[in-house]
DNA sequence: GCGACAG
DNA sequence: ATCTTGTCGC
């Protein structure tokens, strides 16, 4: 897949600051895409220190959701990591996990936030942005953004907003009983569609621990399923 | 000034 | 994110 090179990435954390600015108005938030045939799910973990990451690829079949393929990388990072700098620190170790790839997603799942970030311009809409394809952000905890209540019935979800009252994302339930996800346009997608496209890769579990199942493939831990906050227990 | 703060 | 002890719910 073609990799944009939008900008440097070896920058400060200010130069870092106004690229977002500057790139958050390219982000498109309606649908841009056709049939959805392969979606794929990108986590990072740090196994050894701070500046070794190792980002885990995972790439299913829509709707069917069968792991056809898994790709997991390790390479070395700079940036530190900073609240709402993120996709700074991680994006490079992403592209190089992306590369080796040999189908390519029509959709990615990543784990961070989308638009729902200060300067509206999360990980997932800097992935977007560089692959120009469609992508949703689907993190575990909230960075940017207030809500009423907090869903816990699956499929239940609510807005989540800016002090402008702006939807900028949704607080999720993908299973009773279980911490949400927050959910939000990456790119390329309407927060309605993304919402529906998570809810449809978590029928069978949920896309973003898969991926970290695919980290322990990787240490030779080889588990049959892993457990997500106690709450929650995928298999491959 | 004081918290809050994706991974 | 990562590490790790203690507690709660099914």
């Amino acid at each position: 897949m073609e990799i944009k090179q939008l900008h440097d990435w070896k920058v400060s954390a200010s130069r870092a600051i106004e690229i977002q600015k500057e790139l958050a108005a390219k982000v498109i938030t309606e649908n841009r895409f056709g049939k959805i045939q392969y979606v794929a799910g990108i986590d990072i973990g740090f196994p050894k220190n701070k500046e070794t990451a190792r980002a885990a690829v995972t790439l299913l079949n829509f709707p069917e959701l069968k792991l056809l393929e898994y790709v997991v990388t390790d390479s070395l990072v700079a940036f530190p990591y900073v609240p709402g700098l993120l996709s700074f620190r991680e994006i490079p170790a992403i592209i190089e996990a992306l590369k080796e790839l040999k189908t390519e997603p029509d959709i990615i799942l990543c784990d961070g936030q989308g638009i729902a970030h200060p300067r509206k311009f999360g990980l997932a809409s800097h992935l977007g942005l560089i692959l120009d394809k469609p992508t949703i952000g689907v993190a575990k905890s909230r960075l940017f953004g207030s809500f009423d209540y907090t869903p816990c019935k699956k499929g239940e979800w609510t807005s989540l907003r800016n002090s402008d009252h702006e939807e900028i994302g949704a607080v999720l339930c993908t299973r009773d009983n279980v911490k949400p996800l927050y959910i939000s346009i990456g790119h390329k997608i309407s927060l309605q569609s993304s919402i529906e496209i998570v809810l449809k890769c978590i029928i069978k579990y949920r896309l973003p621990e898969t991926t970290r199942t695919a980290h322990q493939l990787a240490s030779k831990k080889t588990p049959l399923s892993i457990s997500d906050n106690g709450a929650d227990t995928i298999h491959i």
